[in-house]
DNA sequence: TAGAGGATTGAT
DNA sequence: TCAATCCTCTAC
């Protein structure tokens, strides 16, 4: 299996590089356990936009790791409750990210099983809050590096272009007209797409 | 330093 | 349809 070098980060195309983490394997590495699922679901972020927590390039505590070069994690918590993991892509100061809404788990399943606390495979995975949790996520690990033992993105299946859809993304009614943006991207027909 | 609200989820 | 739940950002 081949891990993504960091130059597909780098790349100044939020939307070319969501589209092209549909079908990809993410791993990770926590607490003795490898666990690891294809990418069936992302969104695109941008500064230039007001979906994104970087709109204007405003930068703050909780953003900054958005700031920096691509190829790093940015995890956050939403609601309190949930940690959402997002990949930064492009070069320092021009902040945007993917964030990764659901998988099709593959490797670690009862691992994940049991960290989500379900016996149904198809729950573990299936959102952006859910993922994490199953792959032991927090925000401590806000700001690794993607090519390291803790977590990383390996070359998965091939989609066709005809099984990629891209649709307006998901809660941010704040974002008035960028709200409609097809930023959205995930496999079609797959069970493991969220339900919005 | 207080107050408001959120890139969600699962139960009702 | 709604509550859970807490961190972050903003304004005073």
């Amino acid at each position: 299996m081949k891990v993504l070098p960091e130059s597909f980060y780098l790349r100044n195309s939020v939307t070319t590089i969501a589209k092209q983490l549909v079908g990809k394997l993410l791993y990770t590495h926590s607490k003795g356990h490898i666990t690891s699922g294809l990418i069936v679901e992302t969104e695109a972020y941008s500064f230039r936009e007001h979906g994104c927590h970087a709109y204007q390039s405003r930068m703050t505590r909780r953003n900054q790791i958005m700031f920096g070069p691509g190829g790093h994690t940015y995890v956050y918590v939403c609601y309190g409750m949930h940690h959402l993991l997002n990949v930064v892509t492009n070069q320092a100061q021009q902040a945007e990210a993917v964030l990764i809404r659901a998988l099709q788990p593959v490797e670690g399943i009862q691992v994940m099983l049991d960290r989500v606390n379900t016996d149904t495979v198809k729950r573990i995975t299936s959102g952006p809050g859910k993922l994490t949790k199953a792959l032991g996520i927090d925000r401590t690990w806000n700001g690794k590096q993607l090519l390291g033992t803790e977590i990383w993105i390996e070359e998965g299946e091939k989609l066709n272009t005809r099984h990629l859809m891209a649709t307006t993304r998901v809660g941010i009614d704040y974002a008035g007209e960028d709200a409609n943006l097809p930023w959205r991207f995930y496999w079609k027909d797959n069970p493991w797409v969220s339900k919005v």
